[in-house]
DNA sequence: GTCTATATTGGGATAGAC
DNA sequence: GTCTATCCCAATATAGAC
């Protein structure tokens, strides 16, 4: 699909090219109310160009928003991946920390400013809708995450591993989605990723059948 | 709203009135499909009653969806002030982990079995719809739990328990969501908050400026 | 209280001009 | 490659018959 590099100028204001413009604008609405609550029509509208272009270029409004998503996913998905490489090269045995903030910091780092987001409004849709583009996204990585899990976590079942995943994951979609519409004020997304890490680490490495053993702290 | 508790006839498979039936329908697929992607037309065909009728009813499709969700809500909201009441009750000071049981309890023991998979959608709406929902729904028992995680955790600051509270309910929210779509497979929801309990108070009670300390178990 | 019929709006998609 | 105009359908909501 992605042509080979288009020159792409990318002078302060210039018109970008109307695919990336229609691109830019599907995000934003997309993130801001969801696939079935946007219509091609507001799309084309914020993106200054015309309905038509829209379905030119992008042929549905499905395909559409699996372009959206791919265009966000994709450089987290990459850095995630390399800094999972950089950690298996250094050492052995990652800690289960590590393997954590090798999951989330990219989120905290991706270019795409609503990138977050649109995961989190993701993870929302309709299975139909965010099914196919969950698992040919995210699929591959979460794999390779969830053996670097288990090696680090040898004395947890491959089950326990994937659900404790599954919550950390959850925790994040929830974070990302909402800067804390019941939560605290809305501070930035770096100290978000840095307690969150925290959490998921600890709830990754918690005891599995004594869960009272270390109640209390300090 | 509400009349005084319609007489309500419940034998197995007799008809119900035709309010309970839009709600059950609207229920049903306000769930499967989220807000804007259900019609009230669907609601109507699927509760064998006349699209007419959902409209004399509820007046529009957003009263209607507050109508399904408040009644979703309004029983576990009850139990979970309940179960924290009998926490307080029987002792000054609870566990962190017997709160957390308190919150995440009373949703595998709902009557409505969709309601779990409702709450998690709500959560995924544009905020112009959830806010206030959630908001009212939500709110006081939010409130209330908080400080009790609060007055188990005092050496933590109130802003780092509110981020822990977000963290467990993305995590909830996440898990009701998807009967696990990337995660295992589908086990009882019982199971599943058994799990997520762990989790959630291994979460809650690690130290907040160190989690390195604890890196390593066993 | 429930249904029929309809008003009105907005959506996705396409054909054809430029 | 982009725009205009339009088709067709589905949506919410309402007015009025029964």
């Amino acid at each position: 699909m992605t042509p080979p590099a288009p020159p792409q100028r990318r002078s302060a204001e210039s018109v970008r090219d109307t695919p990336t413009r229609i691109l830019d604008a599907a995000e934003l609405l997309f993130v801001d109310r969801g696939y079935a609550a946007t219509s091609v029509r507001a799309i084309a509208e914020r993106a200054g160009v015309n309905l038509g272009a829209a379905h030119y270029h992008f042929g549905s409004k499905q395909a559409l928003f699996g372009a959206v998503v791919e265009r966000c996913f994709a450089p987290i998905q990459e850095q995630r991946n390399r800094a999972l490489d950089a950690l298996l090269a250094q050492s052995s045995q990652p800690s289960v920390r590590e393997i954590v903030e090798a999951f989330l910091v990219p989120l905290s780092a991706s270019p795409a400013a609503e990138a977050p987001r649109l995961i989190a409004r993701l993870f929302g849709e309709p299975t139909s809708i965010s099914q196919p583009l969950i698992e040919a996204q995210f699929g591959p990585s979460f794999e390779r995450f969830t053996e670097a899990f288990q090696r680090a976590l040898p004395e947890l079942e491959p089950t326990e591993i994937r659900w404790r995943f599954h919550f950390a994951i959850g925790a994040m979609v929830h974070t990302l989605a909402t800067a804390g519409p019941i939560s605290a004020p809305s501070v930035s997304r770096h100290d978000a990723i840095d307690r969150l890490t925290a959490f998921a680490t600890a709830g990754f490495i918690t005891p599995p059948d004594t869960p009272r053993a270390q109640e209390k702290i300090t």
